[in-house]
DNA sequence: TTTTATTGATTGATGGATCAATCAAAAATA
DNA sequence: TATTTTTGATTGATCCATCAATCAATAAAA
């Protein structure tokens, strides 16, 4: 019953079910027929599409960076001085639909494969020199050079700290102290540094 | 029977060939037989012992954690102050052996798996409160008590923050400036709220 | 009719788990 | 001391389930 044109339908929804299969699941084991499944498709369908599992992965992590790239242009944008795009850097990394639990999983779940495959380690190394440049850029007016690449450090770090420990669930700390927290340590950094 | 006491020495020579396996592979994605060849037997003596690949996975990560445990009450007991025993829990973190690739992969690994098995999770949450506790009882003779629990939280998901930003090799820090991160961070703390 | 969309059936490979069968040291016995 | 018994240690072979991948066949536009 084929209506033309469906594959970027296809596409996009099996990559959005895989996310939520990889979320839900906690880990890159997820079979190509839960995805399929989710999507509502067959595997057989996933394949023709994708070509390998291996593919599908990787269009779904590029996919969860595009979103947030494109979050973080538009807060970028929108802000009006270097201090409020540090801010806006920091929002929405704990916006709250990038701190689901299913989310926080889904990210874990890359950097591990990351340690195996090389298109994905590629792909997290972008996103890890998009933070810090994006921080770097807006510290330097603020700060003199040497401090900014530190500063930038620490607050990446710090971003990605309470990332993984939120995945734990060990102690969940709510949006606004993670925000707090990391506002913190850049508002302390920039007052002992300026 | 052949020589006895077997069974103690088997076990942690499985267990280490797991960890070196995990580590070396980048995800507990290993095979039984790969960790039995490392260790010199056959997978059927890892079933033997184990029982399951999963227990074999419980007792490997309890194994890194019981060393690292005793690692960190040793530098804790040579302190002398409460903000050398703080020193002592930054540098234990960052010490040479818990930070080669191989180690921070099983990490990682370990921390994907506890988003699936209980077992894992509650191990590795209480390698989470020990951390807070270490640092929160050491920064309460020093700061009021609401700050002290901040403070550790920022502390704790710093250290883990440059873990984890470790195992991508994006930009690689060595020890020194992650320990000078995390301690100028207490430091610049402290002196705010003391 | 040609092309696109779609799937059920099938396969080849992999890996965890099990088991029957050895091996060899220690203990018991003569 | 010599012999027998016992039993932990160990493994190769095998079973069984899972899964990615492929393929042949079907349905519906164009």
């Amino acid at each position: 019953m084929p209506k033309l044109g469906m594959e970027p339908i296809r596409r996009k929804a099996l990559v959005d079910a895989a996310l939520r299969a990889i979320g839900d699941h906690g880990s890159l084991d997820v079979t190509m027929s839960q995805i399929a499944r989710q999507a509502g498709v067959s595997a057989a369908l996933a394949h023709h599409y994708f070509g390998s599992k291996d593919r599908l992965m990787v269009e779904t992590i590029r996919s969860l960076l595009r979103q947030l790239h494109i979050d973080v242009v538009a807060a970028l944008k929108a802000a009006e001085t270097p201090r409020a795009r540090l801010s806006a850097v920091v929002r929405i990394s704990f916006q709250a639909d990038q701190f689901s639990p299913e989310t926080i999983s889904a990210w874990l779940a890359f950097y591990v494969e990351a340690q195996r495959s090389e298109p994905m380690r590629r792909l997290l190394v972008v996103y890890a020199r998009r933070l810090r440049s994006d921080l770097v850029s807006a510290l330097k007016t603020l700060c003199p050079d040497e401090d900014a690449a530190r500063i930038a450090e620490g607050t990446a770090a710090m971003i990605d700290g309470l990332y993984i420990r939120q995945g734990l669930r060990a102690s969940p700390l709510s949006i606004e102290t993670c925000v707090a927290l990391t506002e913190d340590y850049l508002s302390t950094q920039l007052g002992k540094a300026s």
